[in-house]
DNA sequence: CAAGAAATGGCAAACGGTTGCCGCATGTTG
DNA sequence: CAACATGCGGCAACCGTTTGCCATTTCTTG
């Protein structure tokens, strides 16, 4: 009988240590800070290395040196289109940088998002958090442990990558207003999300600029199926114009409203927000604020990097500009016979 | 002036030792093999490490079990919608299991594949490949290293979840025969996709059963983009239907159909596979092969965790039903006058 | 009641690197 | 040429846990 195959031994350095006649603690310095030994002996240390195709043990050496090359992404549900983006332009720029990108799916939950957080501390070097749940007391006091990044959340404190939604949503009403709209609608997203409030805000003061009607529905959970009830409630207020907390929610609207048999934009116009994937061709067209989300991606993980070389340095924050995309979900007031 | 922080010393299982007056191996085993201690030892200890928030350290955990409880999610192209509900479901699994969940994007490369998977060896204890690129030999002897699940490909002593396209597209190409519809063109994927090939071999076989003309054109690569080129090429051929690679592909050529005015299911009918989120809104809404890829996912893991359980178990094959769903993308057969 | 089995806890050696410190050999400077 | 700095390699402790082995105590069992 076979013996079951006991883990096989890999290549340590301690193997090239014996090839080569060096120390182990030699190899160590030639592999991992190769100033620190003569050049000779570095080549041919590194060679050794090569031939027996030595693969450095990463837990053996977070052990000591306590970094783990590996950051997290927190979102706050994998599923939401929105974060792919995001997870694109993370991934690329960590890949780049030689880190390992562990994906953590906080499913809107504030609790499961520390505990995961706790549990994963001596895993990781970083964290990225997208549309964190956390207070901002315990996303500062977590900041103070745990380098971080977090994205469309501002905390005292705390770097961040923003997405500039005011400059966005002000875009977006005044395109409204152009096209003669004069009560605006915001299906408010949930409560819980930062971004949310800052959009709503943001629409508040949109309104009072330019002395229009803005009112809020809602709240609805950020899904398309939520779309439905959106759709309705908006329908229900007369007003001709709504601009969703995203895209989501505005792709649910849209198919809420050709159901219905109402005519977008002829009727209603609709705008959403983040420009995700499929609000290209959505049934009409979306017309939405484009947010730089994979961009933010790449900025978070640079600020967090800069930040673990040094650990002293100023916590930045970053606003990224927003556009609006005009697609064929918006047009003129409808005349009123 | 302050001291930088020295990186401030966690909780370990000898902190817990020196309050409990046990030994650290006590401790050890009183948190994770509870049955080897007294009762009374393991409730003093366990209280001690609740009181001292004591979280164990998982890289001196795995440097001696070999255990990383970490699972590498491989996928050949993070942005690719269709892995969306594969990360999902196997996010989901993972995290009820108690595992990491670490997501590589193998930019549709065999080396970086392969490279990423050496170098990440010792820091997993097993990986899912969902569309390797790998050829069949370097799989085998990679899975005879590292317990793994291919998804969507088969190959010899390697498990894998394989959904099961030949039957679905037998349906869809019956479904495109009871429409009328006598030439069937296949809009092809990349080459190096185990999919791809199996897509077309089963549409080559269900016309030749039903005596029908089958072409194929491409390769085009896996993205909207390519949905103009493909497009045109199927126009081109006078054929009236035409199933795409993915949806993706599909998608795209729907956009480049009404852009040159072509009415779809009128003049020409699409199928796509794989029913990603998007198909159920665009415009026209797709008609396509729905793949339970979630489920995939989450059969992956448990298959995956079993193994890690029982490494001599044997080798399994899971094959998943694929089911057509119709939408408005296929219609009959266009009437010449 | 003796002998063997089972339960329980401790000791100490790993696991695979990193790093502070030391010593030797060489190079630099006045 | 003495005094000192610098370059380079080795020793050994350490990071936090697991685990094989052993000693003790407590049960079983004939």
């Amino acid at each position: 009988m076979e013996t079951p195959a006991p883990r096989p031994r890999r290549v340590t350095i301690n193997d090239i240590a014996a090839a080569t006649g060096y120390a182990a603690s030699t190899v160590s310095r030639a592999l991992s800070r190769p100033g620190r030994v003569n050049a000779e002996t570095r080549d041919r240390i590194q060679a050794a290395a090569r031939e027996l195709a030595y693969v450095p043990n990463t837990q053996a050496r977070a052990l000591t040196s306590g970094r783990t090359e590996t950051i997290s992404v927190l979102v706050s549900d994998v599923t939401n289109p929105f974060y792919f983006g995001l997870i694109r332009g993370t991934q690329q720029q960590l890949k780049a940088a030689g880190y390992a990108h562990l994906l953590i799916d906080s499913e809107n939950s504030a609790e499961l998002e520390s505990h995961m957080l706790t549990k994963m501390r001596q895993s990781i070097d970083g964290a990225i958090l997208a549309a964190s749940r956390l207070s901002d007391r315990a996303l500062a006091a977590l900041a103070a442990d745990l380098p971080l990044v977090a994205i469309n959340r501002t905390v005292r404190g705390v770097q961040s990558v923003v997405i500039d939604s005011p400059s966005g949503i002000a875009q977006a009403t005044e395109h409204l207003i152009s096209l003669g709209h004069r009560e605006i609608v915001y299906l408010s997203g949930p409560e819980n999300s930062w971004a949310n409030e800052a959009r709503w805000r943001a629409l508040s003061a949109a309104g009072g600029r330019h002395g229009l009607a803005v009112r809020r529905l809602g709240p609805f959970p950020a899904g398309r199926k939520s779309g439905s009830a959106a759709a309705d409630a908006l329908l229900n207020t007369g007003a001709t114009a709504g601009i969703a907390f995203n895209d989501l929610l505005a792709i649910g609207m849209l198919t809420r409203l050709r159901e219905r048999g109402v005519n977008v934009p002829g009727q209603i116009s609709i705008v959403g927000c983040d420009d995700i994937f499929g609000a290209d061709f959505c049934h009409p067209t979306l017309t939405t604020l484009t947010a730089p989300i994979e961009q933010a991606g790449r900025m978070a993980v640079s600020m967090l990097l800069a930040r673990l070389e040094n650990p002293a340095g100023p916590a930045r924050s970053l606003v990224l500009p927003t556009h609006l995309t005009v697609r064929e979900s918006t047009g003129p007031l409808p005349t009123t016979p």
